[in-house]
DNA sequence: ACACGTCTTGACGCGATCCATACGCCCGGT
DNA sequence: ACCGGGCGTATGGATCGCGTCAAGACGTGT
């Protein structure tokens, strides 16, 4: 599994990171200062780094600095919109991207998989087939009996939400939080109106679906037969 | 795979030029010195050889000469603009080719391309094929039914992407970012008008794109029916 | 200084997609 | 038999993203 040192001094942003990083199949370890974090790649040398670079004891350069003095692994830097001298520096230093907060997670993560791809690591790949209809994830491709089959944004977060339980329940509340971010819990409609656009697409009968299924009152799993 | 060696006792330069090569299709292996650069000539010969002339412990120019007793394996020399004797020197010792500090990488690449090509070795070639549509991306060479078409230097940047890619997706934010560099992440206009510019030359019915697709929201990808 | 090609930037129309609401059905509880 | 919660389905207006055009900035070679 792919495995990600994820460095800041706030908890906060640690933690969003650690989620979202996680959600997406990666193995996360965190470090809230220099030190550890050195200490962590000497333990286990990461795939990728994402370093802030305002850390309370070591600079995030001196950091940097050291790390490639031994290493060429992939470090995706993290920093205020101010710091731009700091960014720059960043990079002379051997940093393969930036990122300036405060940041899209998405952005952050696209970074990260092109940095590690770069890098020559195997990029983790999501790929469900159940029946004749076959989801590729990280692709974006889907087709049914060959055919390919277009999915909107939305439907993608969705299918891929579920594709990465594998089988397992989601719970309402979950997606919702995890497609239209905080303050949508309780729009289970739009929920409903969203799997009946992905089941018309992929189920041969829609309206008796062998794998997206509800779970009445509690969520929704993608379930792969064989 | 072509397979070249680059020398440089400066990591930073070697890591570029590692993330370029491989970027280009190359494999690549690295060497801070004299020494275990003809430690890993002794293991596999390569296609081709990066060398800076200042390094720790062996003159450039040494290492050159004891290449040259045994290989006839291109050489391109790395130099700093004032010792442009050791140039001489070098070039005299049978250094195919120099380039000086500092350097253009598309310059450097250019050469290295030219020095395996002039050794007759496989060159990592990149080419394209769909309908009577070729593109050849290291020879930086379109045609269309047989008649050359011209690309701007962006427009190929963008098509050597995606045709490194053969078919995968490529998200917006990375076309972007391997493209324009960090900061235009959001730019996606630049995709539109340049895509669109790309199709007016290649396409058949730029309005209906067939190798160029569009996936909305999320990236573009270069298809090659057959 | 000029001309040319290229890159940036803004504006606009259109179609796809999303949001939001409404309605009917099934099913379990009373 | 009635009722209500939860679900699937249909629908229309708002919004977004894309392709397209065009004008200005920039840079390079003559």
């Amino acid at each position: 599994m792919t495995f990600v040192l994820a460095v800041d001094d706030d908890p906060a942003i640690l933690r969003t990171l650690s989620i979202n990083l996680r959600a997406r199949g990666y193995d996360v370890e965190t470090a809230g200062d220099g030190r550890s974090a050195l200490q962590v790649v000497d333990e286990r040398m990461p795939d990728a780094v994402i370093l802030d670079l305002g850390l309370p004891d070591l600079d995030g350069v001196a950091v940097l600095k050291r790390l490639r003095s031994f290493t060429q692994v992939p470090v995706v830097v993290l920093s205020a919109r101010h710091e731009s001298d700091d960014k720059v520096e960043a990079l002379d230093e051997g940093a393969d991207d930036y990122v300036t907060k405060p940041f899209d997670m998405e952005e952050l993560l696209a970074r990260v998989r092109s940095a590690i791809r770069r890098a020559g690591a195997a990029e983790a790949s999501l790929v469900v087939v159940a029946g004749d209809v076959r989801l590729d994830v990280t692709e974006r491709r889907a087709t049914r009996a060959g055919d390919e089959v277009r999915l909107t944004p939305t439907e993608w977060h969705i299918v891929e939400v579920l594709a990465r339980r594998q089988g397992r329940l989601v719970r309402q509340a979950e997606l919702l939080h995890e497609v239209w971010g905080p303050g949508y819990d309780r729009e289970t409609n739009y929920l409903r109106v969203y799997l009946a656009q992905i089941r018309r697409k992929l189920e041969s009968d829609p309206s008796r679906p062998t794998m997206f299924i509800t779970d009445p009152g509690i969520g929704y799993r993608l379930v792969t037969p064989g």
